[in-house]
RNA sequence: GGCCGCGUGGUGGAAUGGCAGACACUGGGGACUUAAAAUCCCCUCCCGGGAAACUGGGGUGUGGGUUCGAAUCCCACCGCGGCCA
């Protein structure tokens, strides 16, 4: 076969490279180490899809060149197989999760093999193999056992928590209850998105746009109990590690806008119990029962002259005591229509406002001033503290509020001229002063002249103001525009949030925002009215689920002798892991929020020491597998540790993580918080786990050529005559059909070609037709039926051709279309690769005679060097697809040499090996046969003597244009190359008869020479 | 609406202050072949002149700026993508 045949050599070189465990990792060696991680997938039932291989070719060609450049490289996978689909399918089927996730593990495992990827298979994990999630269970219980040390910033044994006297008096029931506050694993009683069709809670994130992320299923808030993590406690170091790590700046801002630190003040308000009584005679016993504050969170203290009014957000507890009977019916109606709402479309800006007044009054602190409170669910209970003081002058959301409720708006904070001078306001006002054109005239305000008709409503209240303010200064229009800012803000239509000058805020008034703010604060604490306060975005991770496929929590709830749980959580022991799950014939949701697992009544019910108890019948999230098998990699045989401590130290931090940009935020942050707690307890020694972090970008279909709806009804019958295949897809509401070509196998994929397309006034029309297609490259998918099978690719052009075609398509984090042609043209450079050292048309397998052991042609070195120098330095930049480029072109000088050296053969193929590893061995083998594997062969290195030609081209420009080019010697000094660029024959023709004022020559560069 | 990123041939892309379009795809022409496939060679940013070797001009979303010199740096605008609201 001495033709270039994949389907022989890629089988015989992974079946070499398994049978002689080429890839394990030894735990020990006196190598440097390299960890490199993919992040690991979810084994879906469609199996691999052509964008897992991106990262992970990437990943495996580094692993490749660093084995080569003497690392101990750790390169492993695994699976993350807990989570919804399986389960879906067990429901609709009956089968077994436990089936269905080893089935789908394994089609991944066979894929991911034979793309020939140098993981060491002996390290796989899989997330829902007991002796994994026994350590997922054990990691829940050292949450469970942590607490937070605000003082100290880390996390220690609960044990260490200092009790205050007056607990420890009440005994140890109240001691266990007061570290129960405290656990970084707590339950709690909240509101939570509940999706009654995957009979789920499921966490913020999960739901978009009020469905669920996962099949678009409506979701509703209920509070329920649920198992909390307390991320929120190291929200700080978490924003502040964030420096530590060299991830792309996009992905470290995402994280910092989730976690969404901002500082500000606790401000309390009063409320104003007279006003109650009075207005609608509340009972007096519900008055002295009243909560009698109303605690708001602000970033902005120093507008707290402008609160005019104040917002509870409808779940908010005080809201049921202080509505007044006259309103009680109206808010009680409000607050189930909120609870409908999705926090997004709660607090969506573009949204008409809505809500309701209490009837309750409370009073500014600063001030003295009543104002009324309101609820709206533009306020969200999580954020702050559920409640706001309103400012509508300088806060967007409230200036809507109140224009829609008339409430009143003051403004406290003097914009700056820059700000005032783009408003509407200031435009009328410069109109007026300049006198350009009498109708601005005020006089024609105070009696009104017929032409002052054309003139709009908003500009003659603008001239009305403006005109009151008689100023002996100049007619200076930002002075005029200051004045209507403080006496008619309501003119303004935009709302200014900016930082500025105080104004309406007593002795406050003159001060910048920033002033003002330390200012406020301070006078607040003294007062006993408020506190400076850090708030985040970032919420406690809601940590339960209610399904089957995931882990069981080692958790136990004491019952009374009634049945009833007695509040009392017990944890299972490290000798009692893991606990696995029931068998159930039925997996269905409970269609309650009760999970599935309280079905299995033999597993729910234990008693111990006697005593009865519950198990605790949620499961984990699908992250919590996630969030640690990085560590398991290490030591994945392991059973009385997580990881032996000596194998973290020498293998922690991660060199180099890849993966996609959908794990931005969720996995990485949940992943950080686990290893920061695990690093506080102790069993781990960096305090963050992904050193380095690279993105890969997605891969879209092929180019796809589409017509609306209704042209595709228009044309039916003449698609069918040119046997074109028509599918119709909605995207953004639009229905559209893409046109396809038909083909034998209909689950093939066959996008029209550029033959097929004609294109006239820079628009594509169906060839022959009038018919305007428009061409857009689609994220695959199976409704658009664009994916991309890797088994198809590999089964027609090999494993080496599909890996260089991911890496050649352009940058690794750009998002790129696939294209079938382009595989080919990798796959034909292959073929030239093989031609350069065998030759096809011998019967047997051998070196090609044009392959001789003689010393290299002097450009021929030059080449080479200049080559190893390029692909090293894209390699270590990982810019992969210049790499392959630099190949290509040495394999294009090579090609009509009519003798090869060997020795440059041997140091290309070497080169060539972390991209094309199969075609690498086996080429090395025919010219090495001395060696069994090529992969731990020395990196070739460059020597920079011989990267220089003699001579080189220099391009002479005039005046930055080029006009001639010189060939001269490459170390030609600078004297020397002026001389030579301005006695050339094209420069002296064009600079005849004008003055040369500067020539500027940058040595091997370029000369430019500047005339005048 | 805010923040971040990106706009280069028919297509994917290369060049990150110094020859724009490397390397590939597509298309065109030629060689080999009885023929086809494969392979090899040449051409392929746009407009103009020339029989040809060649040659003149324009050109990196648009407009401005900095610089001897800008795809690259700065400002404004337009368009696309991502994230957040």
């Amino acid at each position: 076969m001495p033709a270039y045949n994949p389907k022989v050599i890629e089988p015989r070189w992974q079946r070499f490279w398994e049978e002689n465990k080429t890839f394990r990792t030894p735990d020990v060696s006196d190598k440097p180490k390299y960890y490199i991680l993919d992040m690991f997938p979810y084994p879906s039932g469609a199996g691999l899809h052509v964008g897992h291989p991106e990262g992970y070719t990437a990943t495996d060609i580094l692993a490749r060149y660093k084995r080569m450049r003497g690392f101990n490289v750790l390169h492993p996978m695994g699976w993350d197989a807990f989570g919804l689909p399986a389960e879906q399918y067990a429901i609709e089927t009956g089968t077994h999760p436990r089936e269905t996730t080893q089935k789908n593990i394994d089609t991944f495992r066979r894929q991911i093999k034979m793309l020939g990827f140098s993981y060491d298979w002996d390290r796989e994990v899989d997330t829902t193999d007991p002796g994994y999630f026994k350590w997922t269970q054990w990691i829940f219980l050292e949450l469970f056992d942590t607490w937070y040390d605000h003082a100290q910033k880390r996390g220690g044994p609960i044990k260490e928590l200092p009790i205050p006297a007056d607990v420890q008096a009440k005994g140890p029931v109240a001691v266990r209850a007061y570290q129960d506050t405290k656990r970084l694993a707590y339950q709690a009683e909240i509101p939570v998105n509940w999706c009654e069709a995957l009979g789920t809670v499921l966490a913020n994130e999960e739901v978009v746009d009020g469905k669920s992320e996962r099949g678009g299923h409506p979701v509703v808030r209920m509070p329920l109990r649920q198992w909390m993590l307390r991320i929120t406690d190291y929200a700080d170091r978490l924003l502040e590690d964030l420096d530590k790590v060299e991830w792309p700046h996009a992905i470290k801002e995402m994280q910092r806008n989730w976690i969404g630190k901002s500082e500000g003040a606790e401000v309390d308000f009063r409320l104003r119990i007279a006003d109650l009584r009075l207005k609608d005679r509340v009972p007096q016993s519900a008055i002295s029962n009243l909560q009698s504050d109303i605690r708001v969170f602000t970033t902005r203290p120093d507008t707290l002259f402008g609160a005019t009014y104040m917002v509870l957000s409808p779940e908010h507890p005080l809201v049921d005591q202080i509505t007044t009977p006259m309103q009680k019916k109206a808010v009680d109606e409000y607050k189930v229509e909120a609870a409908r709402k999705s926090d997004l479309e709660r607090t969506e800006l573009t949204k008409r406002k809505t809500g309701v007044f209490t009837g309750a009054y409370a009073v500014n602190p600063v001030n003295g001033e009543s104002v009324p409170v309101w609820i709206a669910d533009y306020v969200l209970l999580s954020y702050g503290t559920g409640a706001i003081m309103a400012v509508p002058a300088h806060d967007e959301r409230d200036f809507e509020f109140a224009k829609q409720f008339r409430l009143p708006i003051r403004p406290v904070v003097m914009p700056p001229a820059a700000w005032l001078a783009k408003t509407k306001v200031f435009g009328v006002v410069h109109k007026m002063l300049s006198g350009s054109d009498p109708l601005y005239s005020q006089k024609h305000m105070d009696a009104p002249s017929p032409g002052a008709a054309t003139l709009s409503q908003f500009e003659v209240q603008v001239i009305r103001r403006a005109g009151r303010f008689v100023s002996a200064q100049p007619r200076d229009p930002h002075k005029y525009a200051e004045q209507v800012y403080r006496d008619a803000v309501e003119l303004f239509d935009e709302c200014f949030v900016g930082d500025g000058v105080a104004m309406n805020s007593g002795s406050f008034n003159g001060q910048t925002t920033a002033e003002f703010k330390a200012r406020i604060t301070a006078w607040l604490e003294k007062e006993k009215k408020g506190q400076r306060k850090v708030n985040y975005k970032l919420r406690d991770w809601i940590f339960s689920r209610q399904r089957y496929w995931g882990e069981p929590f080692p958790i136990l709830h004491e019952l009374d002798a009634a049945g009833k749980p007695t509040g009392v959580v017990e944890t299972l022991s490290l000798e009692e892991l893991p606990l696995t799950l029931p068998e159930l014939a039925d997996y269905k949701p409970t269609g309650k929020p009760e999970p599935p697992l309280g079905k299995a009544k033999d597993w729910v019910e234990v008693t111990r020491n006697g005593k009865r108890h519950r198990r605790e019948t949620n499961t984990m999230p699908q992250w919590a597998g996630s969030c640690w098998y990085y560590l398991r990699y290490l030591d994945a045989k392991n059973e009385k540790q997580i990881c032996d401590p000596e194998k973290q130290k020498s293998w922690l931090p991660i060199d180099l993580y890849v993966g996609g940009a959908e794990h931005a935020v969720l996995h990485l942050l949940y992943a950080r918080f686990w290893h920061k707690v695990l690093f506080d307890r102790g069993h781990i020694s960096t305090p963050e786990p992904f050193q380095k972090l690279v993105n890969q970008g997605m891969i879209l279909g092929e180019m796809d050529y589409h017509v609306p709806r209704a042209v595709y009804e228009a044309n039916k019958s003449e698609f069918a005559r040119m046997n074109l295949q028509t599918v119709l897809v909605t995207e953004e509401k639009k229905e559209i059909c893409i046109l396809r070509n038909l083909s034998s196998d209909p689950s093939k994929y066959s996008p029209l070609n550029e033959e097929q397309i004609e294109k006239r006034d820079d628009k594509n029309f169906l060839k022959g037709t009038k018919i305007e297609l428009v061409g857009k490259a689609e994220k695959m998918s199976k409704a658009r039926g664009n994916v991309i099978n890797p088994d198809e690719v590999v089964d027609e052009y090999g494993a080496d051709s599909l890996r260089l075609f991911e890496m050649f398509m352009g940058p690794l984090e750009a998002t790129k279309p696939w294209s079938m042609r382009g595989v080919e043209g990798v796959f034909r450079f292959l073929n030239r690769v093989w031609r350069l050292m065998v030759d096809e048309r011998c019967e047997e397998l051998k070196l090609s005679d044009v392959v001789q052991d003689v010393e290299p042609e002097k450009e021929t070195r030059r080449f080479l060097h200049q080559t190893i120098q390029r692909v090293t330095g894209d390699l270590d930049s990982m810019s992969f697809n210049t790499a392959i480029a630099a190949m290509m072109e040495f394999t294009n000088h090579l090609t009509p040499l009519k003798i090869r050296p060997r020795s440059v053969l041997r140091t290309f193929v070497l080169l060539l090996s972390p991209f094309a590893p199969h075609l690498a061995e086996e080429l090395w083998r025919l010219l090495d046969s001395g060696q069994q594997t090529l992969a731990f062969e020395p990196w070739p290195k460059y020597d920079a003597s011989l990267l220089k030609a003699d001579t080189i081209e220099v391009p002479v420009q005039i005046n930055g244009k080029l006009r001639s080019k010189l060939t001269v010697a490459a170390d030609m000094n600078a004297a020397s190359l002026e001389q030579a660029a301005l006695a050339d024959e094209k420069i002296r023709a064009l600079t005849e008869g004008k003055t040369v004022r500067k020539v500027i020559v940058i040595p091997g560069k370029l000369v430019n020479i500047v005339v005048g």
